[in-house]
DNA sequence: TGGAATGTTGGAAC
DNA sequence: CGTTCCAACATTCC
């Protein structure tokens, strides 16, 4: 579910509830005041790489899908007991199996906006600058990064590596800076070809690496191997993606 | 059918 | 006290 790109088309598609009033607020999350935002207007919906904001007068409720989340929107046949719910009115919309909290604090205070690689505040140069500032970590764990691409995930992670033709085995430090600045251009681009064709139901059929098995580029064999501090799944190949000393 | 997967967290261990 | 590690969580698919 989640990557940010997934939550960019949550947040449109729930467009039609902004301004709408909270008519009946439940769910099984215990970090919910849901008497006291019952008779919220919802101001707006936002997001945060992963993050999925419903943005109330007094405070914000922050969803995370985390790998399982799920979302329903006019939809109760889901058997499981979402973790918020939300009406307005005869409409309503559910979440599953997800992480929500509640922020109290205004949001700039806590969210670093030129982080987020769907945000128009993306900053590119500030991304370079924690990249240069952290020589010492392994690429692949510098795009899953949240602090520097936040958004980013293990799919888009792959596909980036593999574009630019960078093995998830080097090190931030050891690429040449032309590289480097194309990865971070990379982590953007891919991430809204993701939204296009997430949209278009068409996500799968553009992945170059991500759970392929052969190079469409050179014909070697792509490789499956568990990289990085979170060991995720990465898949790449030997021949094209260079590894730099 | 069991294992793995688009992810994060909190607390234990060191 | 800082860091690192790992279990836990939850759902769907192959």
């Amino acid at each position: 579910m989640p990557e940010g790109p997934s939550i960019i088309i949550l947040k449109e598609e729930l467009q039609p509830f902004v301004g709408k009033k909270i008519t009946a607020a439940g769910g099984t999350s215990k970090n919910v005041d849901y008497k006291a935002i019952t008779g919220s207007r919802v101001l707006d919906f936002r997001s945060w790489g992963k993050h999925f904001l419903i943005c109330l007068p007094d405070r914000t409720l922050r969803i995370h899908l985390l790998m399982f989340g799920k979302y329903s929107i006019n939809d109760d046949t889901r058997p499981a007991q979402p973790r918020l719910r939300l009406e307005f009115g005869k409409k309503f919309i559910n979440f599953y199996s997800c992480a929500v909290n509640t922020i109290l604090e205004p949001l700039d205070e806590v969210y670093d906006w030129s982080a987020d690689v769907m945000n128009p505040a993306w900053s590119a140069r500030s991304a370079l600058k924690k990249l240069r500032a952290n020589p010492h970590m392994l690429v692949c764990d510098a795009l899953l990064d949240q602090q520097i691409f936040s958004g980013v995930g293990n799919i888009i992670k792959n596909e980036v590596l593999y574009r630019i033709r960078v093995n998830p085995k080097n090190k931030v430090g050891s690429l040449p800076a032309p590289k480097l600045r194309a990865m971070t251009k990379e982590a953007v681009h891919y991430s809204f070809q993701f939204l296009d064709w997430k949209k278009a139901f068409s996500l799968k059929k553009h992945w170059l690496a991500h759970t392929k098995k052969i190079c469409s580029r050179d014909g070697h064999a792509i490789i499956k191997e568990y990289l990085g501090k979170t060991n995720r799944r990465t898949f790449f190949c030997p021949t094209c993606q260079v590894l730099y000393r």
